[in-house]
DNA sequence: TCTGGGGTCCTAGGACCC
DNA sequence: TCTGGGGTCCTAGGACCC
């Protein structure tokens, strides 16, 4: 996210400045997909789980009205009562929640020149027009949003995006706001009152670790930090805090990014494994299997990776030993998008990675990372050595496309899914929107 | 060859977000 | 307080250069 510097702030000749700024954010989303082609599902109790149906990643409000805390709970704790208690439980399935938010964000996208999707469930919007106006739009995105696809949104407008977020607080805390607040519409002693009312905590940007500093230095709420010296915050804290200091007086320091969000800057494949593992040739099975589905992603963004990194660490407190991690990263000889590079790669790295017979770790997880991404296309093919096998990653692709990740892989990486890896999603709902097969039927 | 100052690049790690 | 996977930004410190 390209930011502003506080220093730089002393004018705002930029037009935008001078608007509302609107986040809306969809309720419960994961929950609310689940909902969307299943109607028998309405005002009943739902929970999204985490992949290999881990823990709780989504609550619709029933759920949380049951239980203000079941989001994060693991799954196999809960799952007793929750199916006494009447909760739904369904396995978490992207391919839907990533066409419905597509969808959602299209019709938001309409009601301003300026849009910035930031995540699956949430878009940044730029609004004029002030008071009654501004919550008659809100109004408008939220019914055009639900009657086109029924998925209920917030509309959370101020002068910052931190505001924004503020706003965001008072509609979840507020039923009667009727899903949409302008914090603007409040006069100054009202807003330092609300403000007072927010642990500092509860703000966009500033978690528990940064609390308890604060906490140090006496200050507690949301009011507190607004009025702090913001060059004293820079000094003792960071840059970014300042900022968060600055958008709480209504002085905008993150812009509105209106670009979709272009390549990603780095890929991850990670997974937890479904047991400890702790000899070195099922650690280089593991690597080679995630290289390749970092791969994958990879090529199907477009671009090639300068870097890869590789790191692997056990649980937090396994068994009383202390949590060990470690990680090993090295630069690729030529930037590359190439399956064989990238499992030569993940091989090179696996020796400094486990130098010893991995002496009684029990790792827990692994990751593949790759950095320095570029595109594809802007770098000439120089390497004189390098064979003419550059269709080889569209190949693979296209094959596992067809048949199944488990077709067809590089080295050790091509192995099949051996017994008890494969991720459970036991309560998978219907991709209704990406599958011919998994289409919603209407009776008659 | 250890003595000043300044700059850039890279990496590791912290903190935060959804 | 540790529950899963995937990200971003910022800072400090080391290597290296002139």
């Amino acid at each position: 996210m390209r930011v502003l510097d506080p220093q730089s702030l002393g004018i705002q000749d930029d037009t935008r400045t001078r608007g509302s700024i609107a986040l809306v954010d969809c309720v419960s989303f994961y929950a609310s997909c689940e909902r969307v082609f299943e109607p028998a599902l309405d005002g009943r109790p739902i929970i999204v789980l985490s992949n290999n149906d881990g823990c709780v990643v989504a609550a619709s409000p029933e759920a949380k009205q049951i239980d203000p805390d079941i989001m994060g709970k693991p799954w196999f704790k809960i799952e007793a009562w929750s199916r006494m208690a009447g909760v739904v439980a369904r396995s978490s399935n992207y391919e839907l929640y990533g066409s419905l938010s597509a969808r959602v964000m299209a019709i938001i996208g309409k009601h301003s020149a300026w849009q910035e999707v930031y995540s699956i469930d949430e878009s940044f919007i730029g609004l004029t027009g002030e008071g009654f106006e501004l919550i008659a739009t809100g109004q408008r995105i939220r019914s055009e949003v639900m009657q086109s696809t029924g998925v209920p949104v917030r509309v959370a407008i101020g002068a910052t995006k931190t505001l924004a977020k503020v706003a965001a607080l008072g509609i979840k805390r507020t039923p009667e706001m009727n899903g949409v607040c302008d914090f603007s519409a409040y006069t100054p002693a009202q807003q330092s009152r609300i403000l007072a009312s927010i642990p500092v905590t509860d703000l966009w940007g500033v978690a528990s670790r940064t609390g308890k500093k604060l906490a140090a230095l006496g200050i507690f709420t949301a009011k507190d930090l607004r009025d702090a010296d913001a060059a004293r915050i820079r000094k003792r804290f960071s840059v970014v805090l300042a900022r968060t200091v600055l958008e709480l007086r209504g002085i905008p320091c993150i812009e509105l990014e209106m670009q979709p969000p272009a390549q990603k800057e780095q890929l991850i494949f990670s997974r937890s494994f479904s047991r400890k593992l702790t000899k070195p040739d099922e650690m280089a099975q593991v690597t080679a299997m995630y290289a390749q589905r970092v791969g994958q992603r990879l090529r199907k963004q477009g671009s090639l990776a300068g870097m890869m990194q590789v790191w692997a660490a056990t649980g937090w407190a396994d068994e009383g030993t202390p949590p060990h991690s470690t990680s090993v990263t090295v630069r690729l000889p030529a930037p590359t998008d190439d399956p064989i590079e990238l499992a030569r790669a993940a091989a090179f790295i696996l020796p400094k990675l486990f130098p010893k017979e991995l002496p009684g770790v029990r790792y827990a997880r692994l990751g593949v990372v790759l950095n320095d991404l570029r595109p594809a296309a802007s770098t000439p093919m120089l390497d004189l050595f390098s064979a003419d096998d550059r269709e080889l990653g569209a190949t693979l692709d296209g094959i596992t496309q067809k048949l199944g990740r488990d077709a067809i892989g590089v080295g050790v990486g091509g192995l099949k899914t051996p017994p008890g890896w494969e991720m459970k999603r036991a309560m998978l709902s219907k991709r209704a929107t990406t599958e011919w097969d998994e289409l919603c039927e209407a009776a008659a």
